[in-house]
DNA sequence: CATCATTTAATTGTCGACAATCGCCATGAC
DNA sequence: GTCATGGCGATTGTCGACAATTAAATGATG
């Protein structure tokens, strides 16, 4: 009972077992309730969760395909440990596909779902100003207007890949390495640009800015990390 | 015993009942033996290959991650059927994963792989000599050389995305679409360029003549496709 | 004859138990 | 003291059976 507090109306269509012992699952080690690079073992989180070991080990198998647990046969499960390395790896991904998410929108979003895009960040900048200093829901919002984007992009495959499969670890790196105050001045302004660019059909326009956005972010980080490890060379605080 | 009959020593390090009978049924798949849209059944294939169904259900959770076959809870799994749109898709994809994949490896490749890289080209062009025509072995060794590229970018989450959930459909899709008689001749001058550029290091080149040779047989397929199409154009013998 | 409700059969989801494998700890030999 | 070897506990892999849900078949009715 310890973690199955999270039980909530995830979703209101969870058709099996399975499928909602996954969801709980997927919050718990993207919220950092179950650590990184910490043992999970099929009796402990059966017991747990109050289910069998059969719709468990269809979760963590779920698991495991989007990269949030790593499995050994015969040996166990870890919840996977993000390093460095591996977060630079994954923003040059998101540049790549991102980027052509971003030419393929001003190709081939309607005009209802470039509202929707707006819409989007018209809450941001309510939220920015309410809440200025609490990063997490800017950072939330954020990936919503990605995610807006890939959609945008009306190809699925794309889409399978980044929702699927990418944005899942984009998540959990947020709570691994507690990136939280980030430029969110510029990242807006770059944000209205690609908007901008996409709602003009510029397709070349909107990828080179998306292009620029994602390096933008990745640099931040970078800068951010380098700070962590030589705290000497200047203030660490903000 | 129908599809039981495939299997074979796949891989010397198979600790699991699951782990082969995934193997068996990717390849069966691939290979077409299961059509396309077909729908597939637990206790069906459970029979058929001896196993219960516990580790028939991981298999097809495999399955479905890479995006082979589409399961619908409560009602059933049916091998995949890519269309044309999908499969134009897929190109793009390729286009811009591949396109970074080049460059990377053109970075950051070793002299070792470089010179294995070399090897599977000559190794191409002694197969084309021999079998002129059987486009088979043609195709599988281009798919080889992608794949050393791939692997010469070292960036293991490009390769995970790549190599465990694309090359499985674009594999697939040269049985559907019987892909087999294409531009080989072509095709080899291209991939030495591109060879020629990661050696030298040149990475912007190397980005861009791989951009040039997946967009190049993107549009290939594109005009088989509307030949096919319109068989009052051209003869469709062949 | 078409349409709709009901029954029925098959398939999927779930469960508990047994067997195989692995990691750990203690014991003993060198 | 260190290393190898054996046993022991726990966990994973596998299996067969039961319950829940769905799709089709059947029959009744307008």
């Amino acid at each position: 009972m310890t973690l199955a507090a999270t039980e909530q109306a995830t979703t209101p269509e969870v058709r099996t077992l399975a499928e909602r012992v996954f969801n709980q699952l997927q919050d718990a080690i993207v919220r950092g309730e179950l650590a990184p690079g910490s043992k999970i073992t099929e009796p402990g989180l059966s017991r747990a969760y109050g289910i069998s070991r059969g719709p468990l080990r269809e979760a963590m198998r779920r698991l495991e395909s989007h990269r949030l647990i790593q499995r050994v046969p015969h040996v166990g499960a870890r919840v996977v440990q993000l390093s460095m390395k591996e977060l630079l790896e994954l923003f040059d991904l998101r540049e790549a596909l991102e980027s052509m998410a971003a030419r393929l929108a001003a190709e081939h979003m309607t005009p209802e779902e470039i509202a929707g895009l707006r819409e989007v960040l018209s809450v941001h900048e309510r939220q920015a100003d309410l809440r200025r200093g609490e990063a997490y829901y800017q950072r939330e919002g954020d990936l919503d207007f990605h995610y807006q984007i890939v959609l945008g992009s009306h190809n699925r495959m794309l889409m399978g890949l980044l929702c699927d499969d990418l944005y899942y670890l984009v998540r959990l790196y947020r709570t691994q390495f507690s990136a939280s105050g980030t430029r969110p001045q510029r990242a807006f302004v770059e944000h209205h640009r690609i908007v901008d660019a996409i709602e003009a059909g510029d397709a070349e326009l909107a990828e080179l800015l998306m292009r620029r956005h994602v390096s933008a972010s990745r640099a931040n980080v970078v800068e951010r990390y380098a700070a962590t490890l030589e705290p000497q060379d200047s203030e660490t605080s903000s």
